[in-house]
DNA sequence: ATTCAAGGCGCG
DNA sequence: AAAGCGCGCCTTGAAT
């Protein structure tokens, strides 16, 4: 897949095939190159820069869960997010009822699959057989979970009747999916199509973030002229860059404000980089 | 030789 | 029976 012209593997990117308004990336795709196990990552170190360049890569920070706390304009989530806290130990202090410095590995890990099992409106079965618990004690720790942050509750609940009186959802910025199953008679099929919905409005107002923050770097590179910097990929959630080194600190710190100044949102949107000489070093 | 579906697995 | 969102690629087995 090396281009001869390049020398260099090239990706195409798709902006009309997702759900949510995500890219997908094929042939091949770049957005699923291992990083999570030991051998993975030694794939991933195959992505060099080239000499005299660093390979940069910026990521939000809990995005969608920031979004979550926007949307559903919950309290104690906002409130979280606005003080800095790491959220998921925040979350398992709330849960289980202890200070933030008395929150254990494991509840901290039960707190984290709570949080990302609410984005993607997973059931307290699904939280049972993640966490390798109960399904009662896993319906209380749901219970606990929406007892602490109502509002949470709330736009849940708001949400799914929204996309069954209208059928479909919106983002932040107004792009929809319609859910022509949320009324199906197939019980499956509507619970589905309601995760769907729930799901929605954080993945696709991610997505809208993360392209709104490519045309504002696409403007400043045009405005700055200088090749020294190239976007290289989009990866959801991150864009990675390669810089040159001797311009590589200033120039990072000026993408990273860039990302954050993306959208406005009523919690800080926190963009954070890495660097190094290929993509693996850079996170 | 190509196409399709299903299962498995990589990522966010 | 299935109960977690969004993707793409590989292999397998069957059909065209």
């Amino acid at each position: 897949m090396v281009s001869p012209k390049t020398e260099r593997v090239h990706t195409s990117y798709h902006q009309a095939v997702t759900a949510t308004g995500r890219l997908s990336s094929t042939d091949p795709n770049l957005q699923n190159i291992p990083i999570r196990s030991e051998q993975g990552r030694k794939i991933r170190q195959a992505f060099i820069a080239p000499t005299n360049y660093k390979i940069v890569a910026i990521d939000y920070s809990q995005i969608e869960l920031r979004i979550m706390a926007h949307l559903s304009n919950d309290k104690g989530l906002v409130t979280a997010f606005s003080e800095g806290k790491d959220i998921h130990r925040a979350t398992a202090a709330e849960i289980f009822a202890v200070e933030l410095d008395e929150v254990t590995t494991d509840q901290r890990r039960s707190a984290k699959a709570i949080n990302f099992g609410l984005i993607y409106g997973m059931s307290a079965f699904g939280l049972a057989k993640q966490l390798n618990i109960g399904r009662h004690q896993a319906q209380e720790y749901q219970d606990k979970y929406f007892q602490r942050y109502p509002g949470v509750l709330t736009y849940m609940e708001d949400t799914r009747q929204q996309a069954s009186e209208q059928g479909f959802v919106e983002t932040l910025f107004g792009r929809r999916l319609y859910l022509p199953d949320i009324k199906a008679k197939n019980g499956m099929r509507k619970k589905a199509a309601e995760r769907a919905a729930i799901n929605a409005p954080m993945q696709g107002t991610a997505a809208d973030i993360i392209k709104k923050a490519m045309l504002a770097v696409a403007a400043w590179l045009s405005e700055q002229n200088d090749d020294r910097v190239k976007m290289t990929m989009q990866v959801h959630d991150e864009l990675i860059f390669e810089i040159h080194q001797d311009i590589v600190e200033e120039t990072t710190a000026k993408l990273v404000e860039l990302m954050n100044n993306a959208v406005e949102l009523s919690v800080p949107l926190i963009a954070e980089a890495g660097m190094g000489d290929n993509w693996d070093e850079a996170h």
